[in-house]
DNA sequence: TTCTCCATCTTGTTTAAACAGGTTATATAA
DNA sequence: TTATATAACCTGTTTAAACAAGATGGAGAA
């Protein structure tokens, strides 16, 4: 399963916090005992920890030790987006996803178009409206937009299944790399038509840029989610120069 | 001002890629050239192109070299959160931004605190509300728990100014990592007796806990943004075993 | 011409080793 | 007893080297 040490040596230690088998505020096994553990370099012991920091599960201090500081995600609560995808969170909540392509189309990027999704004025795009739907109650309008000559073939039918599936299952292609920006809008009359909003007359609204293997962009999306169906979720660890924290 | 040799080989690269100089869909020098432009090792050039690619500027492409993805963020927009903080954006947008001090309490976390801000049941703690003005207009509601323990002598007068400055300049203490949720919530009536909410009946809701050097929690944060002044942005680097893009 | 193979470029993974610097507990000296 | 020095751990940074594997352009064969 695993191509390389050190993705094993990272999925193992997932796993273990996970299980609270390193329990919240221990310090794990020190470097020198996993290396023996799991009878590599320290470098390797060293990446994979590196990524368990990264995702916001442990944190190293100089001197001591390396800390968990995974919590477990309180259950109670639907989450979506960000750690947990929309199948996901359907399944554990033990509701039925489905989704209903409400338009399927053929465009080439204007100016506007251009400058809001990243894509070359020109480009040939896939266009497609789809519906999400929670036990039948229609939580996620997504727009996406696919560059034609990177994900070639898209149908109606791919579309109303899994287009990520078609991507890297039939195309191949492989998924690498998006930027996502978060916002709160106000509900349009297409969303009022669509969703089922209750009283609330905003919606949070994620658009996302995705890029292949190759650097490429291939989609822009933007999912308009309904209040109630939203919560993201982030790590963010500090790097010298980058301010994340000074909010406060 | 760098500590170490692979963060001022990273901070010289950002700039470039941010001042074009690198332009967007291109290839950087591949990795023996930067070695030699750097005079390094190929190991310390590895971790500086690693950390760009974290935040999302580029891609590695296998065979091929490294290329470009950093496309400079639309000015026009009001962006805060993630990239950008409260006074960067304030600043940016010749707006004069202003924080005021509208509750400054001392508590001991009962189980329901304890429960929703993760600190431990029995802590003492520092409870703010503050207000954020934007040339006079209350656009983030802040409510603010800190450990007495750790962020020790904190005054109204501190809050009122700066309290990270506080904690790094003071008390020298290092900030390291933060976990965050965002959700779009119903106003609140206490929302809408502080903030200026027009006709919007949602607030975008940002909580956070924040750990310090020493992996201890010190800081539980929820900031309720007015809609029209959040704009959160995040880059998702795939990684082999995290299913991140798995929604489309 | 067109196809195939290979040399040569690129990044990806892993090991080994050395030294720097932070933390802690123990042993030693005041 | 108290303070101090130190040994023994810990993580952090950097170098060097080797091999794997993907991409590419050019040489040579069909």
């Amino acid at each position: 399963m695993a191509k390389s040490k050190y993705e094993s040596i990272y999925r193992d230690l997932k796993e273990r916090i996970e299980g609270e088998e390193y329990e919240y505020q221990t310090i794990l096994p020190s470097e020198n005992t996993l290396i023996k553990t799991y009878d590599c370099s320290r470098n390797t012991v060293r990446r994979a920890l590196a990524q368990l920091a990264e995702i916001g599960y442990v944190q190293a201090i100089n001197g001591v030790g390396v800390r968990v500081v995974y919590q477990p995600v309180d259950k109670a609560s639907f989450v979506i987006g960000g750690i947990e995808t929309f199948k996901e969170s359907a399944t554990r909540n033990k509701l039925k996803s489905t989704t209903e392509v409400v338009l399927f189309a053929e465009i080439v990027a204007d100016a506007r178009v251009a400058k809001r999704s990243g894509f070359k004025e020109g480009t040939e795009l896939y266009y497609i409206q789809r519906l999400r739907k929670l036990d039948g109650k229609p939580c996620i309008l997504d727009i996406n937009l696919f560059d034609k000559s990177i994900v070639t073939g898209l149908t109606k039918e791919i579309a109303s299944k899994s287009i990520y599936e078609y991507i890297e299952n039939e195309l191949n292609m492989e998924i690498s790399m998006s930027k996502r920006k978060m916002t709160v809008e106000r509900v349009t009359q297409v969303d009022s038509m669509y969703l089922s909003l209750g009283d609330s007359n905003c919606l949070a609204v994620v658009s996302s840029q995705t890029f292949n293997k190759k650097g490429l962009l291939f989609e822009y999306t933007q999912s308009r989610h309904v209040p109630e169906y939203f919560c993201f979720m982030d790590t963010a660890v500090r790097h010298k120069d980058v301010d994340l924290f000074k909010q406060v």
